[in-house]
DNA sequence: CTCCGGACTG
DNA sequence: CAGTCGGGAG
């Protein structure tokens, strides 16, 4: 028993707003570690740091992983939290050098439950950003939940505030279709409906475009 | 001053 | 559960 809502919803903001063209980023590698710098910080400030790492040439798992976290912290300053990023990024790294010899493919060619457990397994990602690098590095099927999605979708009354990450999502991805390219969008248009409409101090209700829902 | 495309530790 | 990490923009 599907709640057509959740469809709808999507479909209204992809009227609204259209493609949102996620994850900004060349390779696979530049989304993880976009994903890892972007916890809790904006995405502008990110950016900045990944620009940094391309203009030092060290966007690529060999070359962050020699640098130094001291190096690597001085790079990624502007997104913040830099100390502790630096040390996620490194820790992302060592399961990649241990298990996979490096190799991205290797680790994302995983069966999807076993790469998201392996992706939780490391100190520094959690639910939100492993399935973020499921889904827009690795291309798996895997529905990202953030802060925008619980408040949206509870401000709705079609879940309750405090539902856990992991019940969350699966409420949404069995009233879904499977299919990529919508998870891919829906999850860039909640965050982009957040921010313009859902925000958690004065949000615009009227004249957001699923106020009808 | 608050908030950001969270997650860990005590 | 609360405290911590933190620069940048509004």
């Amino acid at each position: 028993m599907k709640n057509p809502k959740i469809k709808l919803i999507y479909d209204k903001l992809y009227s609204a707003f259209g493609p949102q063209h996620w994850w900004p980023g060349d390779s696979p590698f530049e989304v993880i570690v976009g994903a890892i710098l972007t916890q809790n910080t904006a995405w502008k400030n990110v950016s900045v740091s990944i620009q940094n790492l391309k203009n030092n040439k060290v966007l690529t798992p060999r070359e962050l992983y020699d640098l130094p976290l001291e190096k690597l912290g001085s790079l990624i300053r502007s997104s913040g939290y830099y100390n502790l990023k630096a040390k996620r990024l490194n820790n992302f790294l060592n399961i990649l050098f241990s298990g996979y010899e490096g190799d991205l493919g290797k680790m994302l060619d995983q069966e999807g439950k076993t790469l998201r457990n392996v992706l939780l397994d490391i100190s520094g990602i959690g639910p939100e950003t492993a399935d973020s690098i499921m889904l827009y590095a690795g291309g798996k099927l895997s529905f990202v939940v953030d802060a925008y999605t619980r408040r949206i979708f509870s401000r709705h009354k079609l879940i309750e505030e405090g539902l856990p990450y992991d019940e969350l999502k699966h409420f949404i991805e069995k009233n879904l279709p499977g299919n990529l390219k919508l998870y891919n969008e829906y999850h860039a248009l909640i965050v982009r409906t957040g921010k313009e409409f859902c925000s958690n101090k004065d949000p615009k209700c009227s004249l957001c475009p699923i106020r009808e829902i």
